[in-house]
DNA sequence: GCTTGTCTTGCGGGAACCCGCAGATCTTAG
DNA sequence: CTAAGATCTGCGGGTTCCCGCAAGACAAGC
């Protein structure tokens, strides 16, 4: 049994390594890597089957180094370990693992405790196992307090990304019309018109949902970057012109 | 001789505590905090002279935290350890630092040796030490790669926060054009122009801006809720409304 | 069937944005 | 003082955005 750590700060490095070897004294080996680009190699080429992954790394963050891993390698155990329960992240995560797969996700903040649970829980037993913390934002379809459809939330990523809207309509094959009425139903839900009820002053509608949207952390720069790798594939692979 | 340390993540604060209790023999006591709010009341309380202080905190930020920490006693020794060398966060700190301060900024994934030849640098020689990767940046008016003046810095902000052109005209107290006249210039420095060049394919200037802002750590979450709660201040202090 | 509700699409217009052009102001160098 | 250069400002227009109104499509329920 050998598990890959991936995980750009040493400090976290040399503390997740402790944290497996005590909660997993069957583990033979612990490989190390410094960022996500050097992870989907290690884990290439050591074959392991058990990873624990930080997300927000630089050179490649850690979804994008789950997914690729996870291409190759389906039945891979993921246990993700990160900083914040950023909107971005969690749905991040729930959109790219594949169908039976098992992974965790548990913050940095938790205690030696849980996390040497979690290890067990997820390696072994294969059980996914999420922090309460983050549990919250999985489920959507709450109380419109921060539930965004995933069709809002298509849009909104669009948004972000400085796409007008009928480029946006062009992508997701919508009218015009449709793509500006989900826009209003967004900033129904971001609250954006309360805000400028308040006074005289005017905000750029559009500009003002992603800069919510930001201190939500409904958005970040990770998941901005994410979906433009994207939009410059479908860029280019193909041309949108025309109905 | 005392120091406090700031910083939320634990792992962190043991291994600043070690390295401060290394490097500093001649200090009595190291206090701790597990924020920036409650840093600033712990600085207020003990009356530390010496502080090491995180940015990127939950409660309140390193550099509202350093603000106010300095407007009661300005002199203060404040070094700054910090993740990533985004141009954000150096931009707010050099814009806090009150005059003849002393402070250093160094990465988190520089060695022991150069965290502890800060330490003493600053706190007890009184020197200012930047860590040369955040240098960089803080020279500001390069080849027009990402050098972006103080002026276009603002009006980049104002636009992230989703403010109109005529709002943004009369916080700064010019004219409409100019505004439009300040965005366009920044377009430029941003490359939006070449973007929509390649494809018929039309871009929203003003959100894209944003975008390559963000993806360039131009712009982050933090900046924007700082420059939001500003923005707030004016907006109740004073109502705004032109003649 | 009829109604109710949600979602999509079109039309039209007022407002905001993007920008070329030209005159006015201010700085800097010779 | 003058000339050159950068910045600010107004005007006019083409485009996009924002949104109220209304008609069609589809599903669920009495």
């Amino acid at each position: 049994m050998r598990v890959l750590i991936v995980e750009d700060d040493a400090l976290h490095r040399s503390y997740l390594n402790e944290a497996v070897r005590s909660a997993l004294p069957e583990c033979d080996d612990v490989m190390e890597s410094e960022d996500g680009r050097l992870g989907e190699i290690e884990a290439r080429k050591s074959r392991a089957e058990f990873v624990v992954m930080d997300l927000q790394m630089r050179e490649r963050n850690g979804i994008e180094a789950a997914r690729t891993i996870w291409r190759e390698r389906p039945d891979t155990k993921i246990l993700f370990w990160s900083n914040y329960s950023d909107e971005a992240y969690v749905r991040g995560v729930s959109r790219i693992v594949p169908e039976g797969a098992t992974y965790g996700y548990v913050l940095k903040s938790t205690s030696e405790e849980r996390l040497k649970l979690a290890l067990r829980s997820v390696f072994l037993e294969s059980q996914c196992v999420i922090d309460r913390e983050v549990r919250g934002i999985q489920q959507k379809g709450m109380g419109s307090a921060h539930g965004l459809t995933d069709g809002e939330y298509e849009i909104l990523v669009d948004v972000a990304l400085g796409l007008t809207d009928k480029t946006i309509a062009n992508r997701k094959k919508l009218s015009l019309r449709t793509v500006q009425n989900r826009l209003q139903q967004l900033y129904e839900k971001l609250d954006i018109y309360k805000e400028t009820g308040d006074d005289e002053s005017r905000y750029n509608l559009r500009t003002r949902a992603v800069a919510v949207a930001l201190m939500r952390r409904l958005l970040n720069a990770s998941a901005v970057e994410r979906a433009e790798r994207e939009l410059q594939n479908d860029w280019t692979s193909q041309e949108f012109q025309g109905p």
